[in-house]
DNA sequence: CCAGTGAAGTTGTATATACAGGCTAGACCA
DNA sequence: TGGTCTAGCCTGTATATACAACTTCACTGG
């Protein structure tokens, strides 16, 4: 016997399910929980819960002394997941290395330095990596990063542990503001991810904060034709399977 | 009187502070239920509720039968926020039009038949627009859209409503998958977009699915130079002003 | 005719209680 | 010594109850 689904489960799903369907539409009024109490014989702290998270998953606004209404599809925010280079690479099974290129104590200038909200000549360690997936560079990573935050920096074998998984070790990292840019790399990147003259290259630029101030800048430059950042929204219980359809959408070129 | 939050915000709030402060680190144990109970005097279900938001939230992590820990900061996903661009460029105030480029009906070949699941020689619509902020070009919208979905298609004024406004009123969307990536455009899209030969460009491709079938597929072309996409990661009750910093990121230049 | 009042319905929060089920350490027995 | 079992702690869920605050609308008195 499958164990049967939580009561605010299936509540959700009921919900969810009528505005799949269409059966409930943008602005409709969904069922009040005083409602779904009798239709669905539940308390109503059940049905208060199963709309309280349909509220923070977004398929549904609620106004005190008004009611709960689907919300707008156009409004929902369409998201994408940007992972660790490390992570991302291990999750799919292959395997990960880095080379150091440099790994060295600068003095803070112009765009770095107000970047990092310091003044010009303020100790900081400069770090260029490249990262490979089963042996082919995937990342160039290019990173400054705050000395007094992290002293010990120079004295680390990057190649063993990643930054990011060195920095969040030093302190918890909070806060995190990034950018994703295309643009046509200069040579020394070019060179390092192996591009041909032709390509373009993605761009992630990242800021972290620890403790209200900004430690580590990144800019993270991909080679445009073998990368890509992917995402995907579903309402929960649509359980259709999407990896053959992203293989296909892998080989579409523009 | 500032009204006081409400108190599972309060133990929320709590367990935040101790994590951004590094007191708990990651994997660490968080009081349980009951040692909230004791220490912050709320009752069971509240300290519940409390934990339960924050294990939604990514802070922390529960396990029956064992207790609740902190997350690693490192598994957390940054997210990227993709938008309509209608509605992002009316949320910087500014001013948005939209230009017909093609509205046709065709027969599906190759790859977008694969995409849309159809037999190649199905009919769909080809839209080709360009959308403007305050004049100038900032997307090329290559759309396709299976014509049984929307048969009224042809008839439609895209100039007055986006395509994805109107294919949310034909019926509800309910998911979507899509993938960033960085090439050189053709040459057609880099003079819709007014771009030099040696730009590149950001394009969002995506696909949307009503009732378990694709509907259409686009592929949202932007000017590299003028474009990106941009995401923000902090904790709730950081309320710490961005927005300047990310003037100051705008004029970054590789 | 209009303004004010209040009833009814709604969400938001908080608590006490109850039971089910997972996990672990230590007691207990062979 | 080694295996087993149970007590105790933990999370997960479900309910009944209570009060507060907000919205709408109908009614009522001026």
């Amino acid at each position: 016997m499958i164990p049967s689904k939580p009561r605010y489960q299936q509540v959700k799903d009921f919900i969810v399910e009528q505005i799949s369907t269409g059966a409930l539409r943008p602005s409709d009024r969904v069922p009040s929980e005083n409602q779904l109490v009798v239709s669905m014989s539940v308390s109503r702290m059940t049905a208060n819960r199963a709309l309280r998270e349909l509220t923070s998953e977004g398929y549904v606004e609620r106004v005190a002394g008004r009611g709960t209404f689907v919300s707008d599809y156009r409004s929902r925010s369409h998201l994408l997941e940007v992972h660790n280079i490390a992570d991302e690479i291990e999750l799919r099974g292959h395997q990960h290395s880095t080379r150091v290129v440099r790994q060295s104590r600068q003095q803070a200038r112009g765009e770095i330095a107000k970047a990092l909200h310091v003044k010009q000549g303020t100790d900081i360690f400069h770090l260029l990596l490249v990262h490979y997936e089963n042996g082919k560079p995937i990342q160039v990573e290019d990173r400054h990063i705050l000395a007094s935050f992290a002293p010990e920096c120079l004295q680390q074998d990057f190649e063993q542990v990643t930054p990011s998984a060195y920095l969040t070790g030093v302190a918890p990292l909070q806060e995190a503001e990034q950018a994703v840019r295309a643009s046509i790399p200069n040579r020394a990147v070019r060179r390092h991810l192996q591009m041909s003259d032709d390509e373009a290259s993605l761009i992630v630029i990242r800021r972290t904060w620890s403790d209200g101030i900004p430690v580590t800048f990144a800019r993270l430059h991909h080679p445009g034709s073998r990368y890509e950042l992917t995402g995907h929204y579903a309402p929960p219980g649509t359980s259709r399977t999407m990896s053959t359809d992203v293989v296909q959408l892998e080989n579409l070129r523009q």
